[in-house]
DNA sequence: GGCACTCATGCGCACATGCGCATATGACCG
DNA sequence: CGGTCATATGCGCATGTGCGCATGAGTGCC
């Protein structure tokens, strides 16, 4: 078993949470306090701290005192990168069910390309 | 909460698996069956179905019957891509870390087990 | 020093997940 | 049909994870 493959898996067992992928979005904006966070996403102090503190292990936040607060932010962008492609994808892929499911007019937030390429299926 | 990040946060759950992971670059390399994947892997049958079974319900992969035996394939490979450029920057990351750390020859038993140092590492 | 504020940590519980194992389902062959 | 191969599924156990809660630890201010 690859080495990296195990360290992958790790990344992603900390990236598989929803609450998480919300600080990781937030944290894509700029440094951020621990308390202004939890106000942000709706959330416990002490919960937020833990997420945080799971993230920094792995080493995806890193964080720096300021006074009383503590300021965090992303270590390497080039991974929430990634996080942020796979979204895309995943959104277009809604996008695409939700308009056979309802040709009507979908609300989505915010898209890019249209979903006229889903047939980039096999290679 | 974002819908996208819910369903990001599932695949993301599906894919922390070393298991899996090495499963799914299996499937990269094309359609194979599940006998010949448990072996490749050196996995039981069982398992390797329980792990096929999870990543279909997601739609990671999709299964075709051919006789007896049934074939695996990845069903979008975009959502590996991004996999596979997450696994590159960690790699790359981890060749850091080596290099930083060791320019000499260190029994690497444990060394994914500093993630501090590994963030720390960030130029 | 005492107090208020910001964040981290320990604890207990409910819940999900992975694994091995035995076994069921489904397909091919004689 | 009955047997065999290929795969899927159910079960039980051990383990891990998230959450709320209360509390500890570090900092600044008076």
């Amino acid at each position: 078993m690859d080495e990296i493959t195990i360290l992958q898996a790790e990344i992603l067992k900390v990236l598989a949470s929803p609450r998480r992928l919300e600080i990781l979005r937030r944290l894509a904006d700029g440094p951020v306090d621990v308390g202004r966070l939890a106000a942000e996403i709706d959330a416990s102090q002490p919960n937020v701290s833990q997420h945080l503190a799971v993230m920094r292990a792995v080493g995806l936040v890193e964080a720096e005192r300021d006074g009383r607060e503590i300021h965090y932010r992303l270590t390497d962008p080039d991974v929430i990168r990634a996080c942020d492609l796979m979204r895309e994808v995943l959104g277009r892929r809604l996008t695409r069910l939700g308009e056979l499911a309802a040709p009507a007019q979908p609300a989505d937030s915010g898209s890019r390309s249209a979903p006229r390429d889903l047939a980039t299926a096999r290679s």
